[in-house]
DNA sequence: CTGAAAGCGCTAACAC
DNA sequence: GTGTTAGCGCTTTCAG
């Protein structure tokens, strides 16, 4: 790293890296360029060897301005707070990076003014805008970014809009089945925030494997996704015991599991337990929760196609299927 | 949301909403600055109505380079895998948010090239940089970032860099007597990456709190903070069964637990079992592990306060203090 | 208080 | 293949 800009306190520009190579701005800007550009062999030699000497590094900034665009990739979420999240993002920011491209957080809580979060901020600028927040629909998102190229996540997509879906009621129809086939004839739904559109499928979609798998739903309880929630819902689950418990995260259910423990109950002996997202980083012995996973790392896959060609992304959106994985509860 | 751009297809600029508010760009500029700067009320008031009516957004990238500081800050970590990084990331991207920045998050996975990340990339215009992955030296970052605002979180800090430290030597000596109250005379020590430096005295910690303590330390296995490993290690700890197992994370903990429980040992019958970083998100009620925590709020605080004014930031930088926190197994 | 004009550092278009 | 020129959209002197 031989730092040396050539006025002090100052870094480099194309400029001086222009001068010190004798050649045009023009030429430094085009053999620095990633892509093929005309430089003669010689000059594109001359033009590199000056910019390490004097330390230069391209400004984003100025380069972002003239060309109107710029590496950088938002990622919009509601929180970073669930365990399934460790699982999805670690990968997804590598895959970003391994595209040379930078990863901008947002995360919008639960506030619906989502576009409070990106007035005048780089946001606008994005290369692209990848969507798991349910606080916006395509619309909404296309009208906020200055780039087009939005995937929708959240299940709140368009016709227009990108988009890649989990298919959850694949494996929750399968999960459903398995209990039944296990002598399953009533159960009970955790579930966790209700306003999500994400959320409401998932619920929809237990409701219709029930009836189709001749399940009986007691009741639904309220929670949030958490820990928690799960265990605060145990108090009400437990007064009148059902033969299964599914619950639409498997930190609830884990909580489940806890909160019921304490009225002496566990499964798989006293009721089968069922969970969603088979996280990894949170497959511990002691919570062994048979759940509902799907691929991550095809999830990753299609993101990194779309963020690599948006435009050859295919129209229809991309369907990630979910399966059952069956485990110590149920 | 009123949009409507003068010129199809291209987004209002400053120029656009000057004329038609009839005034001069520069005008449009200081009304539109959040800082008080001279212009009359009236015009004031008849450009924020056509900017508004423009649906003018100032862009980041013509500013940034006018000014040379953008709103940015990035946080450089190693990996977002840890239980405890939820704990911390939510809560901190919250707070660089409500200051009105974004937050860019760099993940350098094991690669030892920092730079390669941030090479060209927006990274090096950034507000401040906060840096907790251990792959550079405050030398190194302070010549990669632009910006001077570099705070260093991983321990490698030097005389001119501003820095928060964990004290995690209270919290260590605390845990370390508490096992010796208990009547613990020796125990091994389940490790983590012991390149990192933050690592390294977390280890010269638990060593100095035995020697203090009069506890034995038979043996350190080494890990990689995660619950695998922790199972792995719970295989080597079984051969010759300690009084009392330290693991430097509660991941790991919470692995030896499960892999110990194999072999019919349980804390706190058999031996007690002490993780570190008291989790919060990962404080289940089958892995109710002891612990050494720290206040997070207290340190997203300070952070906060750097990012708001660096300049004003202890020169000595801040301290966080550990304590021991007693659960279940120790 | 106002506005013209000069950049910030880079790329794209156009001549040569 | 090369160099010149003209911006990208904004802020900031600096006269008025």
């Amino acid at each position: 790293m031989t730092e040396k800009p050539p006025r002090e306190g100052k870094r480099p520009t194309i400029a001086d890296v222009a001068r010190a190579a004798g050649v045009a701005p023009a030429i430094v800007s085009r053999a620095l360029s990633p892509s093929r550009r005309p430089v003669s062999l010689e000059k594109k030699e001359r033009v590199l060897k000056a910019a390490a000497e004097l330390g230069y590094h391209q400004n984003p900034l100025a380069r972002g301005l003239a060309t109107k665009s710029i590496d950088l990739v938002a990622v919009i979420i509601n929180y970073l707070s669930d365990l399934s999240d460790l699982d999805l993002f670690d990968p997804l920011l590598d895959a970003i990076q391994s595209l040379g491209k930078q990863a901008i957080l947002i995360r919008v809580g639960r506030t619906k003014r989502i576009d409070d979060f990106l007035r005048n901020s780089l946001s606008y600028h994005v290369h692209a805008a990848l969507v798991f927040s349910d606080f916006a629909d395509a619309g909404e998102v296309r009208a906020l970014f200055h780039s087009d190229n939005v995937l929708m996540l959240n299940g709140r997509f368009d016709a227009e809009s990108a988009r890649i879906r989990i298919d959850e009621q694949s494996g929750i129809d399968e999960l459903v089945r398995h209990a039944r086939g296990r002598g399953v004839g009533s159960a009970v739904l955790v579930t966790g925030r209700v306003s999500s559109l994400v959320e409401e499928a998932r619920i929809a979609a237990y409701r219709s494997a029930c009836a189709a798998a001749g399940v009986r739903l007691l009741s639904e309880v309220g929670g949030d996704y958490s820990y928690g929630s799960g265990v605060k819902a145990a108090a009400v689950i437990a007064v009148a015991m059902p033969e299964a418990v599914f619950c639409t995260s498997d930190s609830m259910a884990m909580g489940v599991m806890d909160g019921l423990a304490r009225a002496g109950r566990r499964p798989p002996a006293d009721y089968l337990l069922y969970g969603f997202d088979a996280v990894d980083k949170g497959n511990f012995a002691a919570y062994d929760i048979s759940s509902v996973g799907f691929d991550r790392s095809a999830l990753v896959a299609g993101i990194l196609a779309y963020l690599g060609a948006p435009e050859e992304f295919p129209a229809a959106g991309l369907d990630i299927p979910t399966r059952f994985i069956a485990r110590g509860t149920g």
